[in-house]
RNA sequence: UCCAGAGUAGCUCAAUGGUAGAGCACGCGGCUGUUAACCGUGUGGUUGUAGGUUCGAGCCCUACCUCUGGAGCCA
């Protein structure tokens, strides 16, 4: 039976008859035998297999090269070379399917433009199978934390009516022929739909029956923002406390960020030393400041002051009023504090309709979440409850009511307070592992201009 | 979408306006408990595309395409 090459280096005692499946990352010919060094991408590590040129299989071993999968029977065994606790000492290879000369991943460097390119073949490297072990792991990490907080997992839906969430442009859902005349009548939902941008309203329905939810999935950007932090599809985080306000929120925003840390630095340990080695030679360390210290929380109003009063020449003037710039929330977070910080009591007319107006009736209870390196890691709020409110809210956004007779129902109908927040999976993932460029965080990268696999 | 930079061998990169090269990969030969093995040798090019300037363009000019970094929008 075959066993994962990341048992086989746990494995304690010597073993006959071992069976390992996977690809060829190296090999090096001697007169007589081959060292060949196998992944199978259960873990960082390959194991070396030694094959004397006497075994079944080896008249194979021209075709045994970088990229080619295969099956060693064999004996793990202690290695006599300084660089391994363990090697498989083969009695048999059976290549299972070659790599021509053609095979691009070499066994050296590449760029990760150049492996973009490849993005079928490139979780066969070192750093992108490390990146998706993580982000696995991640993914379980997620539901541990909202379920061990009995918070109850929605499937909100990917395909929506409404065109006006406010959070950007949307990707169109249509059977209409291309060419065909603009009738939404006659298209299959009988109206205009589209891919989601948010699940958060449907979110707030939900936490208005259960309590405290979350929704995990993916989420569609039709804007044209060509960034390192930017991907039309993307996976998205939303919980939604029913009965709780903004301090609850920012509690829980600053213990999931922690918790993701911790589960990282706890269970993905391999992984994060080979960041540390080749992509970002700080972020262990981060993950421990994180976990270890509290975040800081600052109003905005006093961030705006903080920042006029820093001496520093902005590319942007900070304004009053106005939304911080990227530059401002690096200087915030990098700079002043140097730490992961809370921004909150945002003025309203640059947040969203849904958001709670403060007693000030000039902010409103926003709040984002901003990490070094990173910038926005979390948006979130406190929602308006009471209906007179948000209809007011509505109308100074021009907004029309009638799109929204169901999530005003909300509030018609046992309204409570309640808040949430949304985070791009993503994100999280490069603030985790240090990668700086989202298209390497997710498998097959959305981005303007680029579908391709 | 805006600003800046870059496109030369499969990959990473060189090349005063004057015969396009190296390392790695790949092929062949050798050698060794090797480990991004090593030594020798060989194959490999419409210099992103289309125009232009020039006796002569990888290099200078124009347009376009693609990518990268930054910005906007945001998660």
């Amino acid at each position: 039976m075959r066993t994962l090459i990341k048992h086989l280096l746990a494995t304690a005692e010597p073993r006959d008859n071992v069976l390992v499946q996977g690809w060829i990352r190296t090999r090096r010919d001697s007169k007589g035998f081959s060292f060949l060094e196998i992944n199978d991408g259960s873990c960082l590590a390959g194991i070396q297999v030694v094959a004397d040129a006497a075994i079944p299989g080896y008249a194979d071993i021209h075709k045994l090269a970088t990229g080619a999968s295969l099956e060693v029977e064999g004996r793990l065994a202690a290695s006599p070379g300084g660089k391994q606790k363990w090697e498989v000492q083969a009695a048999r290879l059976t290549l299972l399917g070659e790599a021509g000369p053609d095979y691009p991943l070499q066994k050296k460097g590449h760029t990760l433009e150049f492996l973009r390119s490849i993005a079928h073949l490139r979780p066969r490297s070192n750093l992108f199978g490390a990146v998706f072990r993580v982000r696995s792991r991640l993914a379980y990490a997620v539901h541990e934390f909202f379920q061990s907080r009995d918070f109850i997992h929605v499937h909100t839906p990917i395909i929506t009516g409404s065109d006006c969430e406010g959070a950007g442009e949307m990707f169109r859902v249509t059977t209409l022929k291309p060419g065909a005349a603009a009738h939404p009548a006659a298209d299959f939902f009988g109206k205009p739909t589209y891919l989601t941008v948010s699940g958060q309203l449907e979110g707030e329905a939900f936490a208005c029956a259960l309590s405290n939810i979350y929704t995990f999935g993916p989420t569609f950007r039709a804007e044209n923002s060509n960034t390192a932090r930017h991907a039309a599809e993307f996976w998205m985080i939303e919980p939604e406390m029913a009965f709780c306000d903004l301090q609850g929120d920012m509690d829980l925003a600053e213990e999931f960020i922690k918790a993701m840390a911790r589960h990282a630095l706890e269970h993905c340990a391999e992984d994060l030393a080979f960041f540390s080695r080749f992509v970002d030679p700080g972020v262990e360390e981060r993950l421990r400041f994180v976990v270890e210290r509290p975040f800081v929380r600052v109003a905005y109003a006093e961030a705006i002051k903080i920042l006029q009063q820093a001496g520093k020449r902005f590319e942007f003037p900070v304004d009053d009023g106005q939304n911080l710039q990227s530059e401002h929330e690096r200087f915030l977070t990098e700079e002043h504090f140097k730490s992961p910080t809370t921004v909150f009591n945002y003025p309203r007319q640059i947040k969203p309709f849904y958001m709670r107006l403060n007693d000030d009736g000039r902010t409103v209870t926003a709040m984002d979440v901003l990490v070094p390196g990173i910038g926005e890691v979390i948006g979130g709020a406190q929602r308006e409850e009471r209906l007179d409110q948000l209809l007011d809210n509505m109308k100074s956004h021009q907004l029309d009511p009638d799109d929204y007779r169901w999530y005003t129902d909300l509030r018609r109908h046992g309204t409570v307070p309640h808040a949430g927040f949304g985070l791009g999976f993503e994100r999280l993932i490069m603030f985790l592992t240090g990668v700086s460029n989202i298209r390497d965080v997710i498998p097959f990268a959305r981005t303007p201009g680029n579908a391709e696999f």
